[in-house]
DNA sequence: GCCCAGGTGTCTG
DNA sequence: CAGACACATGGG
């Protein structure tokens, strides 16, 4: 990790091969997301930093990532935290070299690596928040799937209000583990959703499930397995946050939704392509699945789907 | 009104 | 082990 403590704020000395404003346009994708705020080209999102809710606002000048804390100044122990935090965030640690070398190889892929050259993939560091929006998401449209996260976080979530504006911390775990199913159908959860958004929960707050033990596994099946040994998570929950949170390039939600229409789009088809097809496709992607995923993901912004 | 949605669990042959 | 089906509700 590269950056400089300034005291009042940070600066982060991104790698090659990193576009802050390829990542915005990312996060900018929904107008219902609640866990950050998109303005003037800054990124503002509230953390836990050493126990304390901290707002970032984190912009870009020619060689650095700045972080600034409008509301409340972390201590130092802290910024190196919240240096942490961001450098995680947008995956900085990883060496697109590899990825980018193949891609240019890639008939699908190719073009996508030119138009968003410098996009990383946007991790979700918290491993319950992770789970829980996959859970949210399963089988429901992107849009309501936002206004229910929306609904959970304003519910269950912490707050900090700064100008007028509403920043929030996703709830915990334990938060949650102590609900019962009729709370979150109260927020038109599906019965099914809440029981195995609870459930999650249960786990996470118990200590059996965490980001910690999980990674310590540094093995893509062995990983997998652990998640989809939990009720409500399947194959494609279990990649999905393996992608997003647990650090891993080869995971691949290859049942994803997103990821056919995509696929259909950038090769003209007519219909989605079937399971068999895309694995014939990805055979080129090996050990970068999860980032040509996330780079198709992105193209269906540019085509008003 | 109808089809689809960033799926999963369960049941059946 | 593959295939069908229920779930449950909003968005377009």
């Amino acid at each position: 990790m590269d950056w400089i403590d300034r005291g009042t704020s940070i600066e982060i000395i991104p790698p090659s091969e990193f576009d802050f404003k390829e990542c915005l346009v990312y996060l900018e994708r929904s107008d219902r997301e609640v866990m950050h705020q998109v303005r003037n080209g800054f990124l503002y999102k509230l953390i836990k930093a050493n126990q304390e809710p901290v707002l970032l606002k984190i912009g870009k000048s020619s060689d650095a990532i700045h972080v600034e804390f409008p509301a409340n100044y972390p201590s130092s122990k802290s910024r190196r935290e919240i240096a942490a935090y961001v450098w995680e965030l947008f995956d900085l640690e990883r060496d697109l070299t590899p990825f980018y070398e193949m891609a240019s190889r890639d008939k699908v892929l190719h073009t996508l690596i030119d138009k968003y050259h410098g996009l990383r993939i946007i991790r979700i560091p918290d491993l319950f928040e992770a789970l829980a929006w996959a859970i949210i998401g399963q089988q429901i449209n992107l849009a309501f799937a936002y206004t229910l996260k929306k609904r959970f976080v304003e519910q269950y979530g912490e707050k900090l209000a700064y100008k007028g504006f509403d920043f929030w911390l996703f709830p915990d775990a334990q938060t949650i583990a102590s609900l019962e199913t009729d709370d979150l159908k109260g927020l038109q959860f599906s019965a099914r959703k809440a029981e195995y958004m609870i459930g999650v929960a249960k786990e996470m707050a118990s200590g059996k499930l965490s980001k910690e033990s999980l990674l310590q596994k540094n093995d893509l099946g062995e990983m997998q397995k652990a998640l989809i040994a939990i009720r409500g998570i399947g194959a494609w929950t279990a990649d999905y946050c393996i992608m997003k949170c647990l650090n891993s390039t080869a995971a691949f939600p290859i049942s994803d939704v997103g990821l056919h229409n995509a696929l259909k789009m950038q090769l003209g088809m007519n219909r989605k392509p079937a399971i068999e097809e895309i694995k014939e496709i990805a055979a080129n992607w090996k050990g970068w699945e999860a980032y040509a995923t996330f780079y198709l993901w992105r193209s269906l912004y540019d085509e008003g789907l």
